[in-house]
DNA sequence: AGCACGCCGACT
DNA sequence: GTCGGCGTGCTC
């Protein structure tokens, strides 16, 4: 027998199934994972079985260790992962990996021990390395293992005295596995002994261990931190930390980690009642759903028209059929009340895959999944992946939403794999949402997804009235301040009514800068082309690319002027808000405000229970709020959006505006948006104020035609990245030349390329890798892949590409 | 990528 | 002679 099977080790370059000799006491089936000899130093690696059979047997290396007594992927799963290989630019493995979770995973645990031959006592070896090594052996009983080790030096010598020794036959080297799952706990610091010797100490330290100093001053304020804390709030490693706790200084202790959200089930009364319209969409829905192959369908439904009773409903007759459930969405956190319903009405039945799951309970989860005691999965993208056994229905909510889209290996479509799993396991798969991106709604339009519309509100209240403000004639008529007069004027009468205002600025809400007063220059890291943001929670100037911290400097580094934070926009609106209207207090929700402690959830709570009449917020607060005294919303700078040079600029904007008007006028009383813009004739403008998605549908579609952009076109982005910039420029640039001259050979004739660039990309340098890409606009049919594959992996062979790495991004949103 | 193999210069 | 650096080629 010989086995088929996808490799760990294996690179893009070389991925393919590598066939093994299966020996005959083995019992081996496709699913499982193993161990193999690989390459020629015949090192073991992990893979996992793609298919058994008979073969010739001969020169093949035999499967030394089976991993799993079941398969940990159904045939189906296998099947999947042949396509997202093809899809994705990927490896099988690459797949493989984001199938499983984490816990599944072994970690190899090497270590070391020493050999009767104790020559290198009486000669010992000249590398200093090599000795310490031997030394720390023999002190520690002869067997260490390889992580202790490695922790007195550098790695690279490590390596090297390692590989030394084991030549010499001083020391042999053992590799053990061991399940990855780590369990919910953290590991506390705390002082090992008292506040005053701690103190002196520190002082007595030399300049060159700042960082311990500062290790100890924090815990002496504070007591204990968690090493984690301690890293952040101080900057120093983890090293830092042991070896203070080395010399005895700090102790260590195990703590529960708290769930970071246990979900609270809502308080239901009885089942789910559906209104009319909605019982109409549930109806045709139902019917598609007991479909032998039920296909797609897209549920349009206004902001408030009760999209998630249908799914509830929908939910419920596909358990009441024997089969399974899952249901997307696209970050847990903004979703308590959905997750609170599901945990309602299905309890014990639900399994919710959120980020902040420890590995264990990731793990838990996937086998109550698999077992199929879990019948509704509830979870962000890679919940795609469940291992339902009977899979009846996937909901992917807020469609558009550009998190379902996968940023690193393997950069996969949920929403590709959501279809591709509806066809193959005869399920249905629903995509919801207010503002369905373009592709969605053409591929409803085209026949290819069912459409069912909801065009009311579930409370019959009419949407809110919108009003746009031109910005320009507010500076025209002598108003310098970011909010307009007819915005000043509707938060006086709504706080005089008691009513709530939202007010929302475009922003990410992540970024504050320290700039300086008289050089305007602001700190970049120096490792990425980017500025340093800055945290108020630990005074220090942090990297959001690559991690990097500094202490925030008072002075500026270049002229020595003195230093001031540039934030979102939010602190400058509230203190207009404050100077307007000194008797009415303000929050604000922005990356200054929301914390650990602070958390959004509890600012929010704050607003609604003490009635304060303005809260000012960036990105965040424009998702999931159900607020029913907020009465009017208004967004500052409602065009920003529109000036990334994306093809998604437009549906993007568009998508906020609709969101963010919803907000308003979800109780009894009627909503108000008010939209502050430099462009008020603009048509995306104009339409969401009007609420007009079929106008905004249209427009953009138009728009995409003429673009050749999806869903008529697509644009592909190939991105080229490495240490040596020259070098990263010359292989895109090859890459490009090979491409070019492929796509005018006679196979790719009728095929309609553009190919752009080699161009930088938005943040060049990040950690220290120069990232160039090209864009290639074009039609992405299985020939075009093909190519593309090939051109890839050629790039991976040649020897002048060394040191740069590739990756392919099919309508990526950057 | 990772690792062995082979060729070449340096040093005991 | 032996050690280690570096270029080349292969991975069932």
């Amino acid at each position: 027998m010989i086995a088929r099977i996808a490799v760990s080790a294996a690179t893009f370059a070389i991925d393919k199934p590598y066939s093994y000799f299966v020996p005959p006491s083995m019992h081996l089936q496709p699913g499982v994972r193993v161990m193999v000899p690989f390459s020629r130093s015949n090192r073991r690696v992990e893979g996992v079985v793609l298919e058994v059979g008979e073969g010739r047997e001969e020169n093949l290396k035999p499967v030394e260790q089976v991993l799993d007594e079941e398969p940990v992927l159904s045939e189906t799963m296998l099947q999947l992962a042949a396509f997202l290989r093809g899809r994705c630019f990927c490896t099988y493995f690459d797949v493989v990996r984001a199938m499983l979770p984490g816990g599944l995973w072994f970690e190899a645990k090497d270590s070391y021990t020493l050999t009767p031959d104790r020559s290198w006592e009486d000669k010992p070896p000249r590398q200093p390395e090599a000795l310490k090594i031997l030394e720390a052996l023999r002190e520690n009983g002869g067997t260490a293992s390889g992580a202790k080790l490695s922790g007195l030096m550098e790695e690279e010598p490590f390596d090297k005295a390692v590989a030394y020794l084991l030549r010499k036959k001083w020391i042999t080297a053992q590799r053990s596995l061991s399940r990855k799952t780590r369990d919910k706990t953290e590991k506390i610091a705390v002082l090992g002994v008292e506040v005053s010797a701690a103190l002196a100490f520190a002082a007595s330290r030399s300049k060159a261990a700042a960082m311990q100093r500062s290790v100890i001053e924090l815990l002496c304020s504070v007591g204990s931190a968690s090493v984690k804390d301690i890293c952040y709030y101080t900057g120093c490693g983890t090293q830092t930390v042991n070896r203070l706790a080395d010399l005895g200084l700090i102790q260590f202790q195990e703590r529960q980690v708290l769930r970071c959200r246990e979900i609270v089930p809502t308080e239901i009364d009885g089942p789910v009642v559906l209104n009319p319209e909605q019982a109409e969409v549930f109806e045709g829905l139902c019917s598609q759903l007991t479909q032998e192959s039920p296909g797609g369908a897209l549920l349009h439904g206004v902001t408030g028209s009760g999209k998630t009773s249908v799914y509830n409903r929908l939910i419920e007759t596909c358990l009441s059929q024997g089969k399974q459930a899952i249901l997307l969405v696209p970050e847990i956190a903004l979703t308590p009340q959905l997750l609170g319903l599901m945990a309602a009405h299905f309890g014990q039945k639900v399994a919710v895959l959120h980020s902040s799951l420890s590995v264990g309970e990731r793990y838990d989860q996937w086998k109550r999944t698999v077992q199929g005691k879990a019948q509704v999965v509830v979870g962000t993208r890679s919940a795609v992946f469940a291992p339902c056994p009977r899979l009846g229905l996937i909901i992917l909510d807020e469609e558009q939403e550009h998190s379902y889209q996968s940023e690193t290996n393997p950069r996969y479509a949920a929403k590709e794999v959501a279809l591709w799993r509806g066809l193959k396991e005869g399920a249905l798969v629903l995509f919801g949402s207010a503002t369905p991106s373009i592709e969605t709604m053409y591929q409803a339009k085209t026949g290819k997804l069912t459409l069912y519309t909801l065009k009311n509100r579930y409370n019959g209240k009419a949407l809110p009235r919108v009003e746009i403000v031109d910005m320009r004639q507010e500076l025209k008529l002598g108003n310098p301040l970011s909010l307009s007069l007819p915005l000043q004027e509707g938060i006086r009468k709504r706080a005089e009514a008691g009513e709530q205002t939202i007010l929302f600025l475009n922003r990410r809400g992540n970024s504050r800068a320290l700039v300086c007063v008289d050089c305007r220059k602001a700190p970049e890291c120096p490792r990425c082309s980017a500025r340093l943001t800055y945290h108020s929670a630990n005074g220090r100037l942090m990297c959001h690319y690559c991690g990097y911290s500094q202490p925030a400097p008072s002075r500026c580094p270049t002229c020595g002027g003195p230093m001031k934070t540039l934030g979102t926009g939010t602190q400058k609106v509230q203190q207009e808000l404050e100077a307007l209207n000194p008797e009415y207090p303000v929050i604000r929700m922005d990356a200054d405000t929301v914390s650990a402690v602070n958390t959004h959830e509890k600012i929010l709570e704050r607003f609604e229970k003490e009635n304060i009449p303005v809260l000012v917020g960036t990105q965040m607060v424009a998702k999931g709020l159900n607020l029913p005294k907020v009465t009017l919303v208004g967004v500052l700078d409602g065009d920003l959006s529109l000036y990334n040079n994306s093809f998604r600029a437009g549906e993007t904007t568009f998508n906020m505006l609709t969101q963010v008007v919803g907000r308003a006028g979800r109780g009894d009383l009627p909503g108000e948006a008010i939209i502050q813009t430099l462009v008020p004739e603009h048509k995306i403008i104009t339409l969401a104020a009007r609420q007009d998605y079929e106008g905004f549908y249209q427009l953009e579609l138009e728009l995409r035609r003429v673009q050749h952009c999806p869903p008529f076109g697509d644009v592909v982005q190939l991105t080229f990245s490495g240490e040596q910039e020259p070098q990263v420029i010359a292989g895109a640039v090859k890459f490009r030349d090979s491409l070019i001259s492929c796509l005018s050979g006679p196979e790719y004739r009728q095929e309609a390329c553009r190919v752009l660039g080699p161009a930088p990309c938005p943040v060049v340098k990040v950690n220290y890798h120069y990232r160039h890409r090209l864009t290639v606009n074009c039609r992405m049919t299985q020939p075009l892949r093909l190519l593309l594959a090939h051109l890839l992996r050629q790039f991976f062979q040649d020897r002048q590409n060394k040191g740069v790495s590739a990756f392919v991004d099919v309508n990526g949103y950057e």
